[in-house]
DNA sequence: CGTGAGGTTGATCGCTTTCAACGGAGGTGG
DNA sequence: CCACCTCCGTTGAAAGCGATCAACCTCACG
């Protein structure tokens, strides 16, 4: 069984179109590795991520899958968009989210200019977010990649509570290869050396708990004197 | 010297802005290699490619580069940006570009909703890219990867005049490694790799003509029948 | 003609992948 | 209640692809 992820920020205010209107925008629940759409879909809706956490990816035709990137709570899917999707969409664990009608958010666009302008800073934000991504998957080493990843997570998570980063990995080991762009195998090994160095500590397999911020950033950013 | 790269696309029409009143949109002219920002400087302005080549690039303490994007006339550069730039550019080759102050457009933005709304597609049509770049970088081997390049640079130059792809290679061989995310004896020994098995030729490293372009894509697809 | 930057090619190294076996947790059915 | 099965994760051994190190080439330019 999946264990629904805690909550890594309140949606509120992040989402202005929440209120506007009576437009009841549907809410829908997915399983674990459901589907929400696939690439090539017609995209006539967005989403808000309401509970639980999605993944973007898009496949090869031999399979190799590479995750774009992992929406949490509060984050919108499915910007960028044409009339069809441009990539796939699935429920990493069991998860809600809110379909947004795509013609409606943008004639409010046009109309408030808020609305607008916030899209436009969404949009943005994930460029830059995508910019990292792509550092990470061509310039950095396996252990490296791996680093920064847990950092993120880390980052997401402030505020959940205590200050000691301890946070769940609602992913798989293969949800988290193909995010960084290597094997499971890989994945589980550097996971290993982390903890035997002492960084991190894994009570379960879903459970991370970091141990030594300092040197989990050394590793991320290539100082490679750290081991 | 660096030859000046065939214009792909007019830029006439894709930018808006260009004729809103009098407010003149600075032009400056960049020799290649030299630097229009860097990471961290502050961000007043965008702006848009008039002439040349110019990438986008975000660089680890030890000096490993991730080009990010290259930018070809008409394309805007720096979207996604806070107050500080997020990443560095420099000119690829001999460039010229225009640039726009970001609060001005922004206003427009605010009061024009066809702003807004070219701005938001623009940012999309970046996302769209980067998603594609993001497979390459993290699933695709060095000669999927090289084979892709090829076939979007192709794509880039359509309508160049003759309808058999022919086009030149504004950037060195290091600016493709890290565009791609490898080394350039890697680039290297694929490139010559593709002209043995004659899917291109090159009359002069700048130069490429594809010859089979069916066989291209199949590389570029993992269809590793090809070889 | 000398020089230096960019590009190619060869030889070797090593990190990551691949292939394979094993272990644990959860679910199901006898 | 336990045997069994499947999925997921870990670990080991071996292979391979791309990186690294190094030499050489080409060409533009002073």
């Amino acid at each position: 069984m999946y264990m629904s992820p805690t909550p890594i920020e309140t949606s509120a205010t992040l989402v202005p179109w929440h209120n506007t209107a009576g437009r009841s925008a549907h809410e829908q629940r997915l399983h674990a590795h459901e589907a929400l759409f696939c690439e090539g879909d017609e995209a006539g809706f967005l989403y808000e991520v309401v509970d639980g956490v999605m993944c973007n990816y898009r496949i090869l035709l031999d399979g190799r899958r590479q995750i774009i990137s992992f929406a949490y709570p509060g984050d919108l899917i499915g910007l960028g968009h044409t009339e069809s999707h441009r990539f796939s969409c699935e429920a990493v664990c069991d998860a809600r989210v809110r379909s947004i009608p795509k013609a409606a958010l943008l004639r409010d666009a046009q109309g408030q200019a808020h609305v607008g302008h916030r899209l436009l800073e969404i949009a943005t934000a994930e460029l830059a977010d995508m910019q990292e991504h792509q550092l990470l998957l061509g310039r950095k080493s396996a252990m490296e990649k791996l680093a920064s990843f847990l950092l993120m997570l880390a980052c997401r998570s402030k505020g959940e509570g205590a200050k000691t980063a301890r946070f769940n990995l609602p992913m798989t080991r293969t949800d988290i290869a193909d995010y960084l762009g290597m094997t499971i195998e890989t994945v589980s090994r550097n996971l290993t050396k982390l903890k035997v160095l002492g960084v991190i500590d894994l009570p379960q397999t879903t459970r991370v708990i970091i141990c030594d911020m300092d040197k989990l950033e050394e590793l991320a950013e290539g100082d490679d004197a750290a081991f």
